[in-house]
DNA sequence: ATGTAAATCATACTTTCGGGTGAGCTGCTT
DNA sequence: AAGCAGCTCACCCGAAAGTATGATTTACAT
């Protein structure tokens, strides 16, 4: 979670820098200012649209609720292994999730054969099905 | 599709035109270049969000008729094909289902295999996640 | 009759999943 | 300090799922 906003934070920055050093150097004094905003506009939309479909499919409830599924707290499953289960529950692939997640192949393997044992379930439907028994899982209205 | 691109075009076009607007009249004198560009690259960077999940989310035509038209999900996947999908739903192995169909492993496969292409999705949970979406699955007490 | 759609089954192949095992790291608790 | 739970990652292997293609049969409509 953290990881993430301050990796895109970061990321942000970076951008941030090197406009205002392109500025400086380049077009501050060749190209119009309502054209160079234009471009800085149209960069950070190509931007977001671009985190909005890798996030799109994350953990985050706010994006969650926008995927119409909604993860609900529970004691059973940890924080992540909820992560897990919501990514499993929107069609991801465990590469998909990994992605998503920012971990690796292995580690999302993990918390689906904990999911399993908890759930006591062998097959990622299973698990969703169960899950949705168990109100884990709930579609957003 | 184009409906949509015009659209977001258009809305892109607006924004452009009111920050010229604000630009000139409010705070072109008073904010410093870099702290104004910040702004607009944040606020693109939000809209880029919003407007990705929101594209992300209706990519598929017949979510996208579902808006507006009703429609009978029976129309689009034959009795067996739901039958399969249930099974799906369920939890089941594509061997659990054949058995219980009385069919063969092949069988239920080409069925998948169909449903995938008429859900447009490659996986069965993403097919799970598409007709629940499509209400073609709900839950009952 | 001829075509179309559904249902059935098959073979061959690739990719993804799941099970088993082990292990290092963090943070919290006793 | 020691123990434990959670998170991370790795490797191997077999099973399940998915892709591609082709084929037969039935039923229904043009």
């Amino acid at each position: 979670m953290i990881r993430r906003a301050l990796f895109y934070g970061l990321l942000l920055s970076i951008l941030l820098a090197g406009l205002k050093l392109v500025q400086y150097y380049f077009f501050s004094y060749r190209i119009e200012l309502e054209f160079y905003i234009g471009i800085i506009a149209i960069l950070f939309l190509v931007i977001g649209v671009w985190a909005g479909s890798k996030w799109i499919n994350s953990q985050s409830p706010i994006l969650e609720s926008l995927d119409s599924i909604t993860i609900n707290a529970n004691e059973l499953l940890s924080e992540r292994e909820m992560d897990v289960l919501a990514g499993i529950a929107r069609g991801q692939s465990n590469q998909e999730i990994a992605d998503c997640l920012f971990v690796s192949l292995n580690t999302v393997k993990t918390h689906i054969s904990n999911i399993y044992m908890k759930l006591n379930v062998s097959r990622r439907t299973q698990a969703l099905a169960k899950a949705r028994k168990m109100n884990l899982i709930t579609e957003k209205a």
